[in-house]
DNA sequence: ACAAACTCGG
């Protein structure tokens, strides 16, 4: 086979951060008798967790030594050139020896010797057998090359050896890691016999594609059809929570977890310390951080990027400079994480540093992440020009997107006359980009003039594109529930109408004033302000209020970018009403207290 | 045979 350099740096899949949680499709919206719960919640003190005794506790896995085996113990694995030799001087090779050779190469990662193994094996009378091809497949999956994945899946079919549950789970893995999950949900279901690898395949699998309910729902039937989670499994699918900011569903996870005694697994922690952070819960993932024994340049950098979604940048920053004293080197992605760091508080100057100790110090090339932080970091900072300079002299291949933060940018420092140059060049690249229609649009309706909006809209008419509904949600009592901009089927509606109004009437008599702005069509100012009262994210935390304890903090998670006027809005709110209101939007925390945000503004 | 962190924009 040959090996390109493109294909040994395959693009990771581009999947969105935020996913909104469909409202008939949650399944914790499932009757409650379908509905087993993992456990009971974690309660939270000084000390640490403490886990509550949940319904189910028979059911749960107990301790499995080999997981916390293998941090421990240090066993010296022979080198593949060993086996090597070993393998050569065999008088009489069979399917098990090659097979434990092409394992050993695959697992090694050296893919090229596995196969000439396999080749070399069809010069033989020996036929691969269903061990065989579950080593080789996973190199297939590695190099996202589907075609010889289902060569292989053929050959299997032949020598009906196709439902064989070891080969099914690389099957399924294969599939999904080159995004066809629908052939690994095919797989998956077609096996006669499951055990737990297959179900945790198909979970990941459906992860790493993006398919966060999906994964749920998986897990979910798993642990109904008594097939116990291992490590492994909770590592697969602890993500998803995260990614649908679902912290009641994490801390059952988190529950769990302790329970079956994963608590010291690696992979697990990160997790979780990921999730805690993404559901907007920052000092809980600080103590499950400071509570690992060992940190590698993961745990640091989901800490890391933790503190920087939530606005700490400084904090984030230090505990970037305690990893690298530590001695533990930052890879590319830890470098994502300190830059977006920097991002968020205007950090420039240091932004600057680490991205040059990059190449300097650290020999790491410059991806496009770290341009679109820096270009995100100059433009959030007002340094828009600078910042078209340093995209237009990218080493990389710009996309839509790096220039669609500096569009967002031109638009909060209100320059028109380079947003529309930045939009062009946008449009020449990605004629479909709806996020730059988007914003144009909203900036040609700020400075009034409607004609040219009116133009653009056309524009996107003619190609057929619709605006993405703004959506916002939130964990009312284990349900989700949703709200979208300017939707008033929610059957509470009155309610949050009624108690928008109340609190409307105390916010001007406190000097609010609606900033109508940002609202896109060419209607009177009356019209405008109703307009801004449907936004989702006032909706959400309307609803939130009404139907919690006094004192009990509100999370609300959005799609977008919070609207400005909603965000001096619900700085009043969280004042008059006496809450923190905690609103994640699509790139960081809003954490509003007694009228104030924890982001100072600068976002 | 299955596992953790990844910028920005709408």
């Amino acid at each position: 086979m040959e090996v390109s350099n493109q294909m040994l740096h395959r693009p990771i899949f581009i999947l969105p951060r935020v996913s909104f949680v469909r409202r008939n499709e949650s399944f914790w919206e499932m009757p409650r008798s379908q509905c087993v719960p993992f456990c009971a919640e974690i309660v939270y003190d000084d000390d640490g967790f403490e886990i509550c005794v949940g319904e189910v506790f028979d059911e749960m896995p107990q301790r499995t030594s080999c997981d916390d085996l293998k941090d421990e113990t240090c066993i010296m694995p022979l080198g593949m050139d060993s086996v090597r030799k070993v393998f050569e001087v065999l008088p009489r090779k069979d399917v098990v020896s090659y097979n434990t050779i092409i394992a050993g190469y695959a697992q090694s990662g050296m893919y090229e010797d596995g196969l000439r193994m396999v080749r070399e094996m069809g010069t033989t009378d020996l036929k691969p057998d269903a061990f065989t091809l579950s080593s080789v497949l996973p190199i297939f999956s590695e190099y996202v090359d589907v075609i010889k994945g289902k060569e292989i899946h053929g050959y299997a079919i032949r020598k009906g050896i196709d439902s064989d549950v070891y080969f099914g789970s690389s099957l399924v893995d294969m599939y999904a890691k080159s995004a066809r999950i629908e052939d690994s949900e095919r797989v998956f279901f077609g096996l006669s016999r499951r055990d737990s690898i297959s179900w945790n395949s198909l979970v990941a699998g459906y992860v790493q594609n993006g398919r966060y309910n999906e994964a749920l729902r998986l897990f979910r039937q798993m642990v109904m059809k008594k097939v116990r989670p291992g490590p492994v499994a909770f590592s697969s699918v602890i993500p998803a929570c995260a990614h649908l900011a679902t912290l009641h569903l994490g801390k059952q996870l988190h529950g769990y977890v302790l329970r079956g005694g994963f608590g010291s697994n690696i992979f697990i922690s990160s997790a979780l310390v990921d999730m805690y952070s993404k559901c907007g819960n920052i000092n809980a993932a600080r103590k499950i951080f400071d509570r690992m024994n060992v940190h590698d340049e993961v745990s640091w950098t989901a800490i890391i990027m933790g503190y920087a979604l939530h606005g700490f940048g400084h904090e984030a920053v230090s505990l970037f400079e305690e990893m690298k004293q530590q001695g533990v080197k930052p890879n590319h992605v830890a470098f994502v994480a300190v830059l977006t760091a920097c991002s968020h508080v205007g950090l420039v100057d240091e932004a600057w540093g680490y991205f040059n100790s990059m190449t300097k110090v650290y020999c790491l090339n410059h991806e496009l992440e770290h341009y679109a932080a820096v270009a995100d970091l100059l433009g959030r900072a007002g340094k828009l020009e600078e910042a078209y300079e340093f995209i237009s002299k990218m080493r990389v291949e710009s996309t839509g997107s790096v220039w669609s933060t500096l569009l967002s940018s031109c638009s909060v420092h209100k320059n028109l006359e380079l947003a529309e140059k930045v939009a062009e060049k946008i449009f020449a690249i990605d004629s479909e980009n709806m996020g730059a229609y988007v914003l144009m649009c909203n900036m040609y309706a700020s400075n009034g003039r409607w004609k040219e909006m009116a133009k653009l809209r056309l524009r996107m008419r003619k190609k057929g594109l619709r605006k993405k509904p703004a959506c916002s949600w939130i964990e009312v009592k284990n349900k989700t529930h949703g709200f979208v901009s300017g939707d008033r089927s929610h059957p509470s509606m009155d309610r949050i109408n009624e108690f928008l109004d109340g609190v409307m009437e105390q916010m001007e008599k406190e000097g609010y004033v609606a900033d109508t702005s940002g609202v896109l069509h060419d209607v009177d100012d009356e019209h405008k302000r109703e307009l801004l009262f449907g936004h989702s994210e006032r909706l959400a935390v309307a609803f939130g209020i009404i139907n919690t304890e006094p004192g009990t903090t509100i999370r609300v998670t959005k799609n977008i970018r919070i609207c400005r006027d909603c965000h001096v809005a619900i700085k009043f709110i969280s004042k008059i009403t006496e809450r923190e209101i905690i609103v994640r939007d699509n790139s960081r925390f809003h954490h509003f207290n007694r009228g104030s945000c924890s982001c100072g503004d600068y976002w």
